[in-house]
RNA sequence: UUUGAUUAUUGGUC
């Protein structure tokens, strides 16, 4: 049972769910039933890659099996639910587990948190954070960053602002996830300065940025125009030893293409592919955009014939 | 190490 259960997971993580159903058919035939375990990775493995109402109905199989679901199938099944945007379900499921006397726990309230404030429902995704408060579930520190880039995204740096002050009052840890979403927030708000301010803060608390706030912070400085503080970043991040990877690429040519300096976009792009780094979608449609502003029209259609030539479907 | 939640890149809309 263990062993097939691992290979769910295994399959699952891999993003390959339909190979995760056939071991859990195959199990069956062997003669292992699966238990609450199996049915919760399989859920989760189908509820990630796209088939949600699927992962719905191995939730509803394994209740008829007479197992009980506990929080980690709550989670996600409400996680699926929250992709497909059936915020109702999702809410009728948390009142099902309490009335099981299941309470939920706070990786299903942040769960839902999360896909509330995903969908643009920051309002609605802002009470069920006070409501878990009040039914004693304490927020932890994924719960205050998952609130934290919502408020980013609604552009609530104030509120944002406030959160960081009360994790630090109870005692939270701050992670580089936590930083990394403030300066997000911030410099979508267009407050790269304050944004800069927490890079020194969180270096100074002893956190080691990673790829992401290299990448935050270098989008910011690129579009209001201070592409010499974006190209310090940018060797700093190399100085760090991170390789520059398709994203920082992608922004990179973004970067140039925004400011109208697409030849420049066009040698870097020549550049990633000597690094072995391969061009994807968005890169694509960045130039394909850059190139467009610039009356640059048959270039366009070059690389656009070139994208489909290499496999990389349009969107 | 048998299962669950959080941050970044292109276009449109606000």
């Amino acid at each position: 049972l263990q062993t097939y259960n691992a290979l769910i997971y295994g399959l699952g993580k891999a993003g390959r769910p339909g190979k995760a159903k056939e071991i859990f058919y195959e199990m069956q035939k062997n003669g292992c039933r699966p238990d609450v375990i199996t049915y919760n990775t399989l859920i989760y493995a189908l509820g990630k890659t796209g088939e949600q109402s699927e992962a719905y109905d191995y939730f509803k199989e394994m209740k008829q099996q007479g197992l009980n679901p506990d929080g980690f199938t709550y989670s996600a099944v409400i996680n699926a639910m929250g992709l497909m945007g059936h915020f109702e379900e999702a809410c009728n499921l948390m009142t099902e587990m309490k009335e099981l006397g299941c309470k939920p726990d706070v990786y299903v309230y942040s769960t839902l948190v999360n896909r509330l404030s995903k969908a643009g429902y920051v309002d609605r995704a802002w009470s069920l954070f006070r409501e878990m408060k009040e039914q004693g579930c304490e927020p932890n520190r994924v719960t205050y960053n998952t609130v934290i880039a919502g408020l980013g995204k609604a552009g609530e740096m104030d509120e944002a602002w406030n959160l960081l002050r009360e994790m630090k009052e109870n005692g939270l840890t701050l992670d580089v996830i936590t930083y990394n979403s403030m300066m997000d927030g911030l410099r979508r708000a267009d407050q790269i300065d304050e944004a800069l301010k927490l890079f020194k803060e969180m270096k100074d608390v002893g956190l080691v940025p990673d790829r992401v706030t290299y990448h935050i912070l270098i989008i910011g400085l690129c579009v209001i125009n201070r592409t010499g503080a974006a190209w310090a970043l940018f060797q700093e991040l190399k100085e760090r030893k991170y390789v520059p990877d398709l994203i920082m690429y992608n922004i990179l040519i973004a970067g140039l293409c925004r400011a109208g300096l697409v030849k420049d976009a066009e040698s870097l792009m020549k550049e990633m592919r000597d690094d072995g780094c391969l061009p994807d979608v968005i890169t694509y449609n960045t130039m394909i955009g850059g190139l467009g502003n610039l009356g640059r029209y048959e270039d366009a259609r070059k690389l656009y014939a070139e994208m489909k030539e290499r496999g990389c479907t349009p969107d």
